[in-house]
DNA sequence: GCGAACTACTACGAACACGTATCATTATGT
DNA sequence: ACATAATGATACGTGTTCGTAGTAGTTCGC
């Protein structure tokens, strides 16, 4: 990265690499890519995430806000979201084994066969996109990668208690 | 599909150490704890991030589809969301100079007084989050991650113009 | 028990993402 | 010059994100 004109401030960090412009293009661009490669299947990235963590989980009774909180998102948007793969079949409510306020949510045999049709996908995608640094970079960047999403996350419970 | 007991798959890469899963985690948080506190100025996430490169481009002329470039977005939204800082009195839509079918975007004083002011709650989100990493990580970090968001960007337009 | 605080979910609304269709304007090929 | 393709913006519809408020069930202190 060479030097250039004497300009002050701005200089100092060249805009396209401070991190939160490239955590947005970065998570952008990846979710648009994924969403075109998966459309032909009638699913949503976020669905995809649904049935993935549906799937890894099966058999342990997740409840709507543990499906919340294992894909960094809220109650409201996972009712919206169960919502409409209920009516697609892909997933079933189930009243919770211990708490009458809860619903279990279960992965239905569509769904599963969705799931691991677009699986495929993610993974060709998850491949291209790690075989742009070699093995040990990324070693290396997802490590980093880890620290810098737990400080995000840290960040948002500091903002919400605050 | 074998008999899922073993587990012989997902056992190679721990869940949480996924590139996708940690993108999203990441860019979820940040964007929650950014929200939050710049909500008491009434400016979202994305309207800051217009603020911002009205900002720095002032006196070039941008069209809402350069913005839409600039954003990892698209012309769909950005007219939305400039509709509302239109309203806002922030932001303010002239015709191009050369080019009569488009608008060229001007950032208004209102706007960008409140980008300065958010734009402080901004970089101390930036610094904390940063300060997850040592210097030297941070640079080997920000490296990676450029690497990583333009293997994004290229997977995108690829699966585009398939 | 009883009631206050808490939790899980839902309803509703605003903001955002994005696909498709449409209109106006510009660029291109012949 | 003319027809065609491509581009910039918008309208509209669906899906996602998230805040606020409300209901039902749970936990805890008393």
């Amino acid at each position: 990265m060479r030097q250039s004109s004497p300009a002050p401030i701005n200089q100092t960090k060249a805009p396209q690499k401070r991190f939160p412009l490239l955590l947005r293009s970065a998570w952008f661009s990846l979710n648009q890519s994924f969403r075109i490669r998966i459309k032909p299947l009638g699913l949503t990235p976020d669905q995809f995430t649904v049935l993935r963590w549906l799937h890894e989980k099966k058999g342990e009774c997740i409840r709507q806000s543990d499906l919340a909180q294992l894909m960094s998102s809220d109650n409201n948007t996972i009712t919206s979201i169960i919502n409409r793969m209920e009516t697609n079949g892909w997933v079933k409510r189930a009243p919770h084994i211990h708490d009458q306020r809860a619903k279990q949510l279960i992965i239905q045999e569509a769904g599963e066969a969705l799931y691991f049709e677009a699986q495929a996908f993610a993974r060709t995608l998850e491949d291209e996109i790690m075989n742009s640094l070699s093995e040990a970079e990324r070693s290396m960047y997802l490590e980093f990668m880890q620290k810098v999403t737990q400080a995000c996350l840290d960040s948002r419970d500091a903002s919400r208690t605050a």
